[in-house]
DNA sequence: TGACATACCTAGCAACACGAGGTAACATCT
DNA sequence: AGATGTTACCTCGTGTTGCTAGGTATGTCA
């Protein structure tokens, strides 16, 4: 997948699996590989930099929970601004991919 | 709109549209803002440097035109190698969004 | 003991959209 | 003639951010 096509789009996705629930950074690159069949391949590098930009800026508090045996893990749940950054996110997506196909959807040349 | 979400888009456009037709550089511009109403807001810095990485990498070619009773235009037409590149950025595109949608469109935490 | 998965983290690099600036030709209005 | 606005090209510098490559530590299983 084309990294650069990610940008802007990681934010969104983290945003919006924390609205679903609280999850822990492991957690959310599972969850982003799984659920697109490896389409979006997340490393750590990709998640962790963001987890934490977006806890400086208020918008996802972390807060370690102790395994049920495993290692201590940190959740992250979604701050009031949080939720309100959500929803203005997925309406950016929708809004950009929308644009997108407006202009990706036209047919081409004629190859006659 | 989210100008980090335009990051990897603004190639697969150009060679979108390229695709259609050549076009100058500033016709372009133009194309993209009106067919999209302005939701994307394209200006000169987006999109001269991208034509010229495009032209080195040879994916595009430029010729100068004159034009009609106005100023002498640039014309970018699309190389062998651009039309295949712009099946494959389509494709891409199509790839990206369909995983994008996997992930937003799935319900979100019941808030009973 | 060794290997692997889980789970966290960081530093540095590279790519690139954009703002701000510049040049020049042509049209229009006064 | 002069001023203004549009067309049409260009470039430099900045900021953002995904990724590679590395590190630490615990738990599991053979």
């Amino acid at each position: 997948m084309n990294s650069e096509l990610m940008r802007g789009a990681t934010e969104t996705i983290i945003l919006k699996l924390l609205n679903e629930r609280a999850m822990y950074g492991y957690e959310i690159i599972k969850q982003v590989n799984e659920r697109t069949d490896n389409a979006f391949a997340w490393k750590e590098g990709t998640l962790y930099p963001c987890l934490h930009r977006l806890e400086g800026a208020g918008v996802i508090s972390g807060e370690w929970r102790d395994g049920d045996a495993g290692k201590a893990r940190k959740y992250y749940l979604l701050t009031h601004k949080g939720r309100a950054l959500a929803g203005e996110k997925a309406a950016e997506w929708t809004a950009f991919s929308s644009a997108m196909n407006t202009l990706m959807l036209q047919p081409d040349q004629a190859t006659a």
